[in-house]
DNA sequence: GCTTATACGTACCGAGCGGTCACATCGTCA
DNA sequence: TGACGATGTGACCGCTCGGTACGTATAAGC
């Protein structure tokens, strides 16, 4: 009842049985693991038949590289925000996103859902691998460029300091849980920046 | 031939069946993950039977314990090594620490295998997470240990910020490989501590 | 020499895995 | 009305999973 036509009524919910596998998937993936969760369980949570799944994705495999590129598009949706706070200030754009950070990694986090694949998966060549480095590769040369922007004297160095950072507390989320060390996580980002930004012109603080 | 008594002969290896089990089973879970590696094939390589595994260990799980005890003694073999070296000098001992991981890191390293078992088991009860987790507790008050004796401000503070530093390092190697941000990671650590070690009695630099 | 305890192997189990098949059903649009 | 695309049904596949009942070799102890 009322579940009728309108299809195309922008996001008037068609719910097509891929949508439901893709968010099913993402959840269950993210939560248990990729290798902990079984089709069969995906399917049934998400109320559709394994045929409907095969139909989508060719593999387990390819469901896992679909999950990772879905992932991805929200890290970023939640990393552009950070900046869109701050225009036009690289140095508070940073600080923003780790003050976000470290809120995220406190409380029943599940660790970066890109992270924990590569850690799942050590061969290079299983497909969800393969997007998860890339996303790793392109963040480290966006947290450069963002270094590069904020005036650092050796932007690479303090790129890869704010990359060791970040996945350190992307794990230790996961790790220590409430009362973690990621508390200490946006102060850690200031210091870093300080001792690579030096003297003149510098926005915050 | 030559294999006969002399059982207790101090090394004259007997090579017992779960000593090989133990050994195939670290290589084998540090290398392709707790959950990807079969019992079956443990016992293959390990030129054993199922039965004999079961025989010395419960289950599956608990020999995934047993490999997080083994790994461990081995983590703290590594840490105490880099203490030895420089005797009263915690600053020094501390970054002698974080040196010898920069290089262990960069390679074909596969991930500290505690913190892959954290990623893989996200379900507190699971034994093999309780010692990975236990460990980690010990790990974090260790550094908040040395951050006293170094003379921090706030060792606890800094003691999390190292605690950061080292799990992204950690995790950091498996995702790049040899060029990853591993390379400054002594350096970073350095900066650190010296942003928390501030003014009076600075033993190393 | 016979027993006894220790150490190990052969063969097997039920269940779940990822993946596929032919066919039935439903709603939509022409 | 008829054809089409998307979905469900239910059965099935080969394989591997973690785990076990039971028989066998060996070396020490009396």
């Amino acid at each position: 009842m009322a579940k009728k036509t309108a299809v195309s009524l922008a996001s008037a919910a068609p719910a097509r049985a891929v949508d439901k596998i893709r968010a099913t998937a993402r959840e269950l993936f993210y939560r248990q693991g990729i290798r902990a969760v079984g089709v069969d369980e995906i399917v049934q949570r998400a109320g559709v038949t394994k045929p409907s799944l095969y139909r989508s994705f060719a593999s387990k495999d390819e469901l896992a590289a679909s999950y990772m590129r879905d992932y991805e598009a929200d890290f970023w949706t939640r990393f552009d925000a950070s900046a869109a706070a701050h225009p036009d200030d690289p140095r508070r754009q940073m600080i923003a996103y780790f003050e976000m950070l470290s809120g995220r990694t406190r409380d029943g986090y599940r660790g970066c859902g890109l992270t924990n694949a590569v850690v799942e998966y050590p061969d290079s060549d299983h497909p969800a691998r393969k997007v998860a480095t890339g996303h790793k590769a392109a963040l480290r040369k966006r947290l450069r460029d963002l270094a590069k922007a904020m005036g650092a004297e050796r932007p690479a160095e303090l790129g890869d300091a704010l990359v060791l950072l970040i996945e350190g507390a992307l794990v230790s989320g996961q790790i220590f849980g409430k009362g973690g060390p990621s508390a200490v996580l946006a102060q850690t980002a200031q210091t870093l920046i300080d001792a690579h930004v030096k003297p003149a012109r510098r926005s915050g603080k």
